[in-house]
DNA sequence: GCAAAAGTGTTTCGTTTACACCCATGC
DNA sequence: GCATGGGTGTAAACGAAACACTTTTGC
């Protein structure tokens, strides 16, 4: 065994926390990945995560290590599942405790503390380190479960969104098409959304500016990662007049204690 | 830090799994707890379950457990949370990785290893050791969610098996009631029951026979648990004739295939 | 002014729900 | 023979899916 000041009577694995965090450019779905520093698997790509401190909880770890290695600070950690193969780290035993997160534009638009973070979508990830590979397959699995049931989409758009954008996204999740007058009912008869009011400073001014912000941050969060975007196929989604919406949480938090609702799609 | 051969630089948590295994005494869902015959919480009622070895996975571990305590060998697990909050075990560090089981009544016939296990009826449990309580509910959210999509409850009935069980399972799990034609029709259209041919061995005597077997393992399965299934509001259900019926697994698999396809309940 | 996307209602179809009667069995 | 539960079909209601046209914007 290894030298240490920290003795146990049995042997111990190790604890790690992984984060699969998902972004979305309005186009495809994105994966938030480092490069790998040292050994093993140094140079390649690997979620953010590492070890878990022994006075901290999983969650509390998992954002730890994401904000440190990213910048990224997250509410929202959903734990999906714990690696525990055994030879799935060659330097001793340790076992993984992954969560996934949604990551917002405007999340990232500030630090630059991730040198070695970068954007991948979906399709073009890389091989990974460890099991990761394996475990982004059960990220992406956990997350199409979950986005029938629960308003989690609304954590990869804005604050305010047009609903081409919200149906574009559940599609790139969902790998489905829908129609947009069925999806336009579907949603709004949900009851967990409302109609942003528009601050409504005259018009053309006001939209011509704010349409320049996101494209802007899109670019800070996608642009390094986004070698296959420049390919003849895809022109930048651009929307138009877009009315908004956004999610009315506290009316969602009564739909669910009502009855046994669900979001279904 | 405690004495012990096995010594790391950075302290490691102590790794366990706990089983939480579920049996339906063919009216309610019980839980299968051992008693705790040493501290911490000596007396308590707690899941199987304990130490991972350094050379095992988490399922494998959780399997040698759950044999070990109670004799069950199932071959079902489902990792369904890890739970990690830093008080949880007052030894050391300890988190758990946690599974939930589906024990068919043929399943314990066998062996008596466990003088100390015992089925609970979910309403009847005890205040758990740790935070298993936690756990409980946790396991309980879980397989409501998953009975909508996948075939589990299964797992829970013998091989062949009357429509009417089959619904009381699923309203038992559910907590709610369903129509019996309407639970008929839905169960057959999802194209995974299969008539079970009867052996056909004239008729009565058979059934007779047969019934009688079904009893004792009843019995044997619940009877140490069932203080309060003696009251005077449940006699035993019985059933006449029944139709009985089977899962037909390689009918899932290929319908798991061909869409996307749901259970749905 | 032309192309591309946003916004809106109605009809059709399939699924889900509600519901009633006959039969078999056990007492 | 009576009470209890098992087995089956049909009609109404609801939700999902299909579908076309008008308006706005960018070029």
């Amino acid at each position: 065994m290894e030298e240490g000041k920290y003795c146990y009577k049995y042997p111990h694995p190790a604890v790690t926390t992984d984060c699969v965090v998902f972004g979305f450019d309005g186009k495809r779905l994105n994966i938030l990945l480092i490069e790998r520093g040292g050994e093993p698997f140094k140079g390649c790509w690997a979620f953010p995560g590492g070890f878990m401190n022994i006075d901290e909880t999983a969650e509390q770890g998992a954002m730890r290590e994401l904000c440190e290695e990213t910048g990224l600070k997250l509410e929202y950690l959903k734990q999906f599942g714990t690696f525990t193969a055994v030879n799935r780290d060659p330097r001793e035993r340790v076992i993984t405790i992954a969560f996934y997160a949604l990551a917002r534009k405007s999340d990232v638009q500030g630090g630059d503390d991730a040198a070695k973070a970068q954007w991948f979508p979906l399709e073009e990830v890389p091989p990974l380190a460890f099991d990761h590979d394996y475990i982004l397959r059960k990220a992406t699995e956990q997350l199409k479960k979950d986005i029938h049931f629960e308003p989690i989409g609304f954590g990869l758009l804005d604050e305010q969104f047009t609903m081409p954008e919200l149906q574009r996204l559940y599609e790139s999740i969902l790998g489905v098409h829908f129609d947009r007058r069925n999806f336009y009912k579907k949603m709004l008869q949900t009851g967990i959304l409302e109609e942003a009011e528009t601050t409504d400073e005259s018009d053309s001014d006001y939209y011509g500016e704010h349409q320049e912000m996101r494209r802007m941050s899109i670019d800070a969060l996608f642009g390094g990662a986004s070698q296959a975007s420049e390919q003849a196929c895809c022109e930048e989604p651009r929307r138009r007049k877009g009315t908004k919406f956004s999610f009315n949480k506290e009316r969602y938090e009564r739909l669910k204690e009502d009855k046994s609702f669900r979001l279904e799609f």
